[in-house]
DNA sequence: GATGACCTGTGA
DNA sequence: TCACAGGTCATC
């Protein structure tokens, strides 16, 4: 999906174009979008005629709070882009077109004043929930330090990778961050995450902050240094990277300098 | 903790 | 036609 970097864009253009404006109606076409047992119905009971007075974030989800005191989280998924008006942001879809199909539009909502707030999402994988348990998210990436990634780490024997991307424990990195940040810090992903050292742990704390800093200014995950490409030279040492699965996702990395 | 399933679009 | 895709969940 978009990323944690991709999801804060789409938190903040919603924060930007989406709030205080009052829902004519809900367009909720998709039943299968709404988890946890939301029915396009009970979306329109909870939104007709309400306001998001807030638009926050919590790892990859977005929450919407309502000036009624319910919550709309919505999530991404692998595809999907929030849309407001006339502007959008999420998913860059570097695989799928940018076409905005109208049948892509899985959930939103109509305003009074005549704009519109919607997510798009081609492949499906996204999810609207209403009042989600925020809990079941570990503590923000933006939001890390050494103590918290201590515990995400733990004396754990999955790889590092795994544990980067549990987001019971810590919520926003997805593969291509994930996979960017042990190639910055020099760490073979596979590494069991209980196995990091101090040193390591602390390498490892800032290319997290490094990775989430200057990706974001780029514009999102997709704008890491590592290539994504096997047999790629690394940018570091010229070393070809390698293509495997860790902790069940595709993983680039440098045979040479992360270990 | 690893695996497969979910759903759909894209490109080789 | 097939493998693959940035996520998450259930199941072994």
């Amino acid at each position: 999906m978009p990323e944690i970097l991709e999801v804060e864009d789409a938190r903040a253009l919603l924060e930007k174009r989406a709030l205080r404006r009052e829902v004519e109606r809900v367009h909720a076409p998709d039943a299968w979008f709404l988890k946890r047992g939301l029915t396009p119905q009970a979306a329109g009971r909870v939104l007709d005629g309400e306001r998001f007075i807030a638009a926050r974030r919590r790892g990859k989800w977005i929450l919407l709070d309502t000036d009624g005191g319910r919550v709309i989280g919505l999530h991404l998924g692998m595809s999907g882009r929030v849309v407001v008006d006339d502007d959008e942001a999420g998913d860059p879809l570097i695989y799928a077109s940018n076409r905005d199909e109208i049948g892509w539009r899985r959930f939103g909502v109509h305003f009074t004043d005549g704009g519109a707030m919607y997510v798009r999402d081609p492949r499906r994988l996204g999810a609207v929930e209403l009042d989600p348990d925020e809990d079941r998210l570990g503590i923000d990436a933006l939001e890390l330090d050494a103590e918290a990634l201590g515990k995400v780490l733990d004396e754990s024997r999955a790889p590092v990778k795994a544990r980067l991307m549990d987001q019971a424990r810590l919520a926003g990195l997805g593969n291509l961050l994930t996979d960017e940040v042990c190639w910055r810090a020099g760490l073979d992903p596979s590494r069991p995450a209980g196995s990091l050292d101090a040193d390591e742990r602390r390498t490892l704390l800032k290319a997290i902050r490094q990775t989430l800093r200057t990706l974001g200014r780029r514009g999102g995950s997709h704008t890491g240094d590592m290539p994504r490409s096997a047999d790629e030279p690394c940018p570091k040492d010229g070393t070809p990277l390698t293509r495997r699965t860790v902790g069940g996702r595709t993983t680039y990395s440098c045979p040479e300098h992360q270990r």
